[in-house]
DNA sequence: CAGTGGTCTAGACCACACC
DNA sequence: GTGTGGTCTAGACCACTGT
């Protein structure tokens, strides 16, 4: 029924993230269809070789992702992938491209400045303390999606624009070694500018989504705050909701 | 330094939820304040009297919640509370009675259609089949705030407009034994058209949030299929996001 | 070095669903 | 009953952090 799985128990990745990924990769493929009763988790345990605790926590990482409900007398069974992804703690470059769009960047304004007291505040800096600011307009295909505005301290900016317009600055900040471990989102609508009308080609008066984020690291420091408009005739929000 | 916690052993409430659910009420009540490290989770589960497995769980409930942050080597550090809560899976009538504000609803309508195409896909159910369309105004303070459309199958209304102005769409199926499981969203914005702006008292033109949700119970079966607007200058959603 | 959290194991008892 | 997942325990080893 399960294609075999050879666990490494010298590789640092534990093994109950080997088995979840394993079994996450099987039913995703489509190899266990919607519906199916898995084998039982003690039987499943011995096949795979790892003790009960090991392979329940592996389920429960399935449970979490949405990709199987667990019932008491019952068994575990797959259900039909209901979860969409984005709106995660991913930047819009990624959802873009990862959807198969092919987004560009145009950096608008890359530049250091004072912050005033309503901005040393959302970063949780000294008023007054030098911030960098970034302006960035995001398009796919070929047409302009959403203005960004994004203002992080100081000391994790050590790139140019142009790198910028390459990668994302989620992604950039990733790989400099920044842990972005949460985010608090504002998600609101409200008519666009003159200004932003023309930016975003769109007609005088049309609807923007606007969203404004904060994202710390697991220290719980502040690592970026952005107040995002977006086309809203092109763009909306994606989530998954799960009861706790 | 902690306050102490008589474990009922006997209660059908897990003891890993209870011990979580008194240190979040510790934490919670600024009783520990941010940044304070707790006393390890060995000491910690031996002054509770629970094992240490149990108490890694409580722990992990915390951590879940994002009240505290581990890191190995250093120990459990309280954080500052980041975490919005709404946008989970509960009704705007539920945020808006846990904001303080006192909101009421019209029902605008309450029938029995036959769905068309669209709609039963969305329900999942058999195009032609019957379903229930509920039409709410919700206000707050007053004003106007949301106009909801939600289909739900025939079988799980037996309520009437009377019951649905005083308790809310989601209190009366969880009184009803629906158990909401999950939901899949999108949030988008548009201009509000003639009659939505007459009806939410917003300027024509003006910007309204739209919101399209689809509710699933346990097994994965369609509850509810919804379809909402906002007036965007008096309602945004909040969400907190964590790394997996 | 000592202390922390992260992982893994082996075994037990229980509540629940189905036969 | 039998089998499922849910809970709990006792103990072990490891990786990482600070001194």
């Amino acid at each position: 029924m399960l294609p075999p799985l050879v666990l490494d128990r010298n590789s640092p990745v534990p093994l109950h993230f080997q088995v979840s990924q394993h079994l996450e990769q099987v039913i995703t493929s489509g190899q266990i269809p919607p519906g199916t009763l898995f084998t039982s988790e003690i039987e499943l345990g011995e096949r795979l070789g790892v003790s009960r605790p090991t392979m329940r926590r592996a389920m429960q990482q399935l449970v979490d992702k949405g990709l199987v409900v667990r019932r008491r007398g019952i068994g575990t069974r797959v259900v039909r992938p209901k979860v969409k992804r984005p709106m995660e703690l991913t930047s819009l470059f990624d959802d873009l491209k990862s959807g198969g769009q092919s987004p560009t960047t145009q950096v608008l304004a890359l530049e250091e400045i004072d912050s005033d007291e309503a901005l040393a505040a959302k970063l949780e800096v000294k008023p007054g303390e030098p911030v960098v600011r970034v302006v960035r307009l995001r398009s796919a295909a070929g047409r302009p999606i959403a203005k960004m505005t994004n203002y992080l301290p100081t000391g994790l900016v050590d790139f140019d624009a142009e790198t910028l317009e390459e990668q994302g600055l989620y992604a950039l900040l990733r790989a400099r070694g920044v842990q972005m471990h949460m985010a608090t989102q504002v998600v609101g609508a409200r008519q666009a500018t003159a200004s932003e009308s023309r930016l975003l080609d769109e007609p005088r008066g049309s609807a923007l989504l606007t969203m404004e984020r904060t994202t710390y690291d697991d220290h719980g420091t502040v690592v970026e705050y952005g107040s995002h408009v977006y086309a809203a005739s092109r763009y909306t929000f994606e989530t998954s909701l799960m009861r706790s």
